[in-house]
DNA sequence: TTATTAATATACAGATGAGTATATATTATG
DNA sequence: CATAATATATACTCATCTGTATATTAATAA
C-alpha cells in the first residue's frame, strides 16, 4: 500500500473531475502529486488503468457512503427508500461536489467497445441494481421500474446540479420522488 | 454560405458525438470532411469557435424538430405536454441518436468558466424554460417546478439511453412524466 | 491578356500528449 | 559493511495537438 500511489489516485480524480479526463495530462498529475512519471508508471500499466481505478474507486466511495447514511439514519426499508433522496440532496448540495463521475466518463469515452465506457455503463447500472433492491425490500412490486425512474431523476439532478451550482432542481427531484415511490407503492 | 463550411460543420458534429470532442483532433475533421486545415481556420476562428457553432447548431435542430413534432401532433396545449415525452422517446430511439450534446459538452468542459460550459449550461436552460412554457400554455400553476422535474427525467433518459443502447429506460421515463404532469395538473 | 484577389495545398512551428531507457538514490537483507 | 532490490529522478522518443507562414492554384476584373 504505497501513499504516492493513493496520492496519485487522489489527485487525478480530483483533476479528472474538475478538468475532465482528457484535458488532464499525466504530466500534470504527477506534478500536483509531488511525484514523478516513472513512479506513476510504476503503480500504473497506462492512464487508462489509472481512470479505471479512479472510477472504480469513486463508485465504491459514493456507494459506502449512502449505504452508512441509509443505515446510520433508517431502520425500516421503506424509509430507506423514502429518505434516499435527502441524503442525495446532502452529497449534491456538498461545497466539493462535482459530479458523477462514471455519466462524464460515458461523455468523455463515447465509444461502447471502450474500456472506459464500459466500466461506467456497469457503474449505472450497479447504481439502478441497488436502487431496484431498496425497492424490493420496501415491498414494491414495480422494483425494476422504480429504479430506473429514481436513477434518471437522480441522474438528471446532478446533471442540473453540476451544471449549474445551487440549481434548485433537487427540491423538485425530491418531491418528484415522493409521489413516484408513493404511487408504486400503491400497486 | 459556403459549402464547405457546412460541410466542416456537419463532419465535426458528427465526429464530437461519436469519439468526443478533446478526442476529435482539427486533422480528423479535416481529413474526414475532404479539406484543409487552412480552410477550417478561414471559416472558424478556432478550434472552440468551431464547438461553439455545432453546439448552436444542435440545438436549433433539436428544438425546431420537437417543436414542428409537436405542432404536426397536436392542437391543445394540454395535449403537447402529454406527447412530449412520446417524441422524446422517438428521438432517443432513432439509429442515429448519439446522445444530447449539451450534456456531453458541460462533461468535457467542467470548467464553469470556459465559453462552452457556459453556452452548455445555457441551452440546458432554455430547453427548461421551453418545457415551462409548455406546461404554462397547459394550465399548469407550477409550471417552473414541473418544467424542472420533466427536464431532470428526459436527461436522465437520455444519458440512460446513450450510456446502453436500447435500456428501455425510457419506457419507464413516459410513466413517470404521466404522473408528474397528473399530479402538477391537479394542484 | 494581365493584374488582383481569393481559396487551397504543403509544410512547418511550438506545445503537449503518453510512455520508456538509463542513472541515481534509498531501502532491505546477507 | 556489502550486496541486492526497489523507488525515484532526469532526459529522452515519437506521436499528435492547435494554429500559421508560405507557396500555389483558381477565379475575377481591367
Amino acid at each position: 500500500m504505497s501513499a504516492l500511489r493513493e496520492k496519485i489516485l487522489h489527485v487525478a480524480s480530483d483533476l479528472f473531475q474538475t478538468r475532465g479526463i482528457n484535458s488532464t495530462g499525466v504530466d500534470t498529475i504527477v506534478a500536483v502529486a509531488g511525484t514523478t512519471k516513472m513512479t506513476l508508471y510504476k503503480h500504473f500499466k497506462s492512464k487508462e488503468d489509472l481512470i479505471l481505478e479512479v472510477l472504480a474507486r469513486g463508485h465504491q466511495d459514493f456507494e459506502n457512503w449512502l449505504n452508512e447514511k441509509l443505515n446510520q439514519n433508517t431502520k425500516q426499508p421503506s424509509e430507506k427508500l423514502q429518505k434516499l433522496l435527502d441524503f442525495i440532496e446532502e452529497w449534491v448540495t456538498a461545497p466539493d461536489f462535482r459530479g458523477m463521475a462514471f455519466i462524464k466518463a460515458s461523455a468523455e469515452f463515447p465509444n461502447e467497445e471502450s474500456a472506459v465506457h464500459k466500466l461506467s455503463a456497469e457503474q449505472s447500472k450497479h447504481f439502478r441494481m441497488y436502487l431496484a433492491n431498496l425497492a424490493k425490500e420496501a415491498g414494491i412490486k414495480e422494483a425494476e421500474g422504480l429504479s430506473l425512474q429514481l436513477s434518471m431523476l437522480i441522474e438528471g439532478a446532478i446533471q442540473a446540479e453540476q451544471m449549474k451550482r445551487g440549481s434548485g432542481a433537487i427540491k423538485y427531484a425530491k418531491k418528484a420522488a415522493k409521489i413516484l415511490i408513493d404511487t408504486a407503492s400503491k400497486t
